[in-house]
DNA sequence: CACTACATGTCGACT
DNA sequence: AGTCGACGTGTAGTG
């Protein structure tokens, strides 16, 4: 990884345009190819940047010019670089990628899903899946499944239900019931949290809201039903 | 801004829970508080992160663990980095933010708005502006306009139309058209391209997809149509 | 502090 | 190469 700190200015030209006028800037080139110019402040942002692959071309020693390009597309991606001042510019050697190993995530939508497939009972009362990633032809629905009495159930799952979650179903609905076998398909919203307006819009649409515990899910807590059930 | 290079892992608990295993990696600390955990690839986002407004501890000189803190909502973001073996620990002095003029772009949607406003006949044969920025009580219609027939038309501007461009500017014509006077405005969607999705969708709703040109737009070309109605 | 919409969103997965 | 949906999305603007 290259860290150059320098007064710079940038241009890029791509999906659209900017001028980046001349200021002191950390410039970070690693070794995928990847250049992120980033300013002192402004959080997780990087003023310009360029994502591998690129080639990048320096002229100078010290580095005057740095011009990175990209193959977009049809066209090109291009950032130029002018170095005014260069304070600093080191490189360190930070090994082989896969020394790195990955940032492991706990608690997404995937896990969710995974859990709620085992037990499709928490999304309603006896529910049982018929399938994960149900096609559609505007995109899967996450778990398919039919209900005590046999009807079709959608089920989207969500970490949180917004409005737009609840435009998502709503569109998966309307979708599978032009065909006669899903006409009356029922739709059920899961999630760890519901925004309130995401409630009402799916109560007024006939939709079901089921907020799902990770925890219970994983068995770390019971539900109070099992008490009872088991 | 900081920037240490050193052997280390981190822990974040927050909106989700990770895990980062130890490793060599450049940690940024910005003027504002912003800190990144950069590795030496996987491009434009930082493995860890915190923006501000964020309160840092550190333990040790060199530092051997820094923890970052963040009020967020109801609850508290963590982020604490175990650093095993500091390699390079410099601070530069950046100077004022003032000093780093912002970066200035141009072909953002804001800009497509404009010109489609000046010319409302590329949103439509015979369209005239009424107003930009037409308010309802769900946000604002990008371009009120009457058509030939003097019916009313909301246009919906994006860069790229997508599925839910389609559902937005859907929602404004639903609210639009509970008022008689707008019981028969039409929906355009104007976009420099399309998803195939989203014209779809559109095409099932009655709405109208527009393809615009920044280019032609700006006059640097004229489309075919000028040349016989000029 | 909420909600909304934009972004060079980025990124991964799948066709 | 193109499309789609999730993301610790981040970020700005508004009420």
């Amino acid at each position: 990884m290259r860290l150059i700190v320098a007064k710079c200015s940038a241009i890029y030209s791509g999906r659209l345009d900017t001028v980046l006028p001349e200021a002191l800037r950390l410039i970070m080139v690693k070794e995928d190819g990847s250049i992120l110019i980033h300013a002192d402040s402004g959080g997780y942002k990087p003023l310009n940047w360029m994502t591998p692959p690129t080639v990048i071309e320096q002229e100078g020693e010290p580095p005057q010019r740095i011009v990175v390009r990209k193959h977009a597309g049809r066209s090109e991606d291009r950032l130029e670089i002018i170095l005014a001042e260069v304070l600093s510019d080191v490189t360190h050697d930070m090994g082989s990628p896969e020394e790195d190993a990955g940032l492991a995530k706990d608690g997404v939508e995937a896990h969710l899903q995974e859990l709620l497939a085992e037990r499709p009972q928490h999304c309603g009362d006896g529910l049982r899946l018929v399938r994960r990633e149900w096609p559609t032809d505007i995109g899967p629905v996450d778990l398919m499944c039919r209900d005590a009495e046999d009807e079709w159930v959608a089920v989207e799952i969500k970490r949180i239900a917004t409005i737009e979650s609840v435009e998502q179903i709503t569109r998966y609905l309307e979708r599978l019931r032009t065909d006669p076998q899903f006409a009356s398909c029922r739709g059920v919203l899961a999630a760890q949290s519901f925004k309130p307006q995401a409630r009402v819009l799916a109560q007024s649409r006939g939709i079901d809201c089921v907020e799902v515990d990770l925890a219970v899910l994983r068995g770390e807590r019971e539900p109070e039903l099992r008490l009872f059930a088991t």
